[in-house]
DNA sequence: CAAAGCATTTGACCTGGATCAATGAGCCAT
DNA sequence: ATGGCTCATTGATCCAGGTCAAATGCTTTG
């Protein structure tokens, strides 16, 4: 009888970690049957990061490509003297390190306690030939981030602090697991800093203005780490650059 | 003798606008061997294009992909109030309309005398199931444009004008046609109003900071269409935010 | 529960680039 | 050539958001 217990005390995300993955729902890995996913398993490799921690590197050589299954990453792009701009973040179901290049273009970061499901190269390459359902996914994936790409251009070049305020708030809201948000309220697992990183402007403006909208009663601040959206329709128009 | 002539009074780009095409080389299209242009050919539809004409408007169905093959357009998103961003300049070989959602997420509109070639969304799909080399290169592209998009957001959230105004001329040196740069020559095909519109900032500030370039004799101006790099490393130092 | 260490907020002031306003410079069409 | 376009340049002024500088919480740790 020793094919139970050590089943039973081998840890579940060591035995088949993409059965069981939060994120298997969500995130590309859905291209792919459940009876293919140890196939999946055996490719990916499980790792843990502390808040804080760097995982990509700007520059660094692409070897491998990772998926979010745990937490928040924030993906940005740094400047000589160090000014940042945060690129996008990332939560679980996310797929990052798409890129044609050798190096990566951005670096990633945990904002938060997180994990991630990591893929080489050459066996995502086998992966993507045995499952033309994935390549297609892929392809899926990139086209909506460039939407989304070109909406935060929109965002950076044109939009005023209050409009891209509103615009991030708003999207928090809409971008939220689908179906799990009880009332309006918004978790914000970054800093103001990084919300200002990825919005082009300075941590002051960024509390300024939640401290407007908050006056304003547009939008309610119960922790430093949580919103809630009292007045939705108005702020999508602020959002949208209406008024 | 019927035959040969027919083919004379046909104009070329109606016979086989494919293998006659001018971007055939860098756009997707080289993912698909000279034996199957012919079947290339019969899937788009040409078009030709006056400077000004929109061809893509945002939120319009989208039924059509798109292959830039002559001149250049510029794509571009909206506020209500005509706040308007430029998310990128699109010259010959260049693919658009990459979306899965059912609308386009932006608009497109020639900036000088074009031409495109159009696939229905059906057709592309039927292509790309007969050849998957195609799926893959757009994937590559849709890649590469998360890229430069990415490096945009960069130069839109945090870049000092003088950088953004850089880093246009030096992208402008290297996107050129490979190994086609006589001297450090560009050819600026969009107006001040759509540079500043592609780098978050007025007609003035951009027509002074060319203005300032060209008093420390980093730039010559020969032309309103034209502009030489006299000093390339100084101008890519300061795109990068060196100083 | 005090002290240290952050992240955040708030206030006072400053500035890079926007706005407003002419002026200049090509480019047709007549 | 000349008047009427449009686009680009240049100057003067203004202001949204940046910078600098204190408070004010929140955690964490001893």
């Amino acid at each position: 009888m020793l094919r139970p217990r050590s089943i039973l005390l081998m840890p579940q995300h060591e035995h088949d970690p993409c059965s069981s993955c939060a994120a298997r729902g969500y995130s590309v890995c859905s291209a792919i049957d459940d009876k293919d996913l140890g196939r999946l398993a055996a490719t990916a490799v499980v790792r843990d990061l502390a808040k804080g921690e760097t995982f990509i590197e700007e520059g660094d050589s692409a070897s491998d490509f990772f998926n979010v299954t745990r937490g928040t990453v924030k993906l940005y792009k740094l400047l000589p003297d160090g000014r940042q701009q945060v690129t996008g973040f990332a939560g679980a179901g996310h797929f990052l390190g798409l890129a044609v290049s050798n190096t990566y273009a951005f670096s990633a970061e945990a904002i938060e306690q997180s994990r991630v499901c990591r893929f080489s190269r050459p066996k995502l390459r086998e992966l993507l030939h045995d499952f033309p359902a994935l390549e297609e996914r892929l392809l899926q994936t990139a086209c909506n981030e460039l939407v989304a790409a070109q909406e935060q251009m929109l965002l950076l070049g044109r939009k005023t602090a209050r409009e891209r305020v509103a615009s991030f708030l708003v999207a928090r809201l809409e971008t939220g697991i689908p179906c799990v948000n009880p009332s309006d309220a918004i978790a914000l697992p970054m800093t103001r800093g990084e919300i200002a990183d990825y919005l082009g402007l300075t941590i002051e403006t960024v509390s300024r203005t939640f401290s407007r909208f908050k006056a304003e009663k547009r939008i309610a601040i119960p922790s430093n780490t949580e919103v809630v959206i009292l007045d939705r329709p108005w702020l999508s128009g602020i959002a949208a650059g209406l008024q």
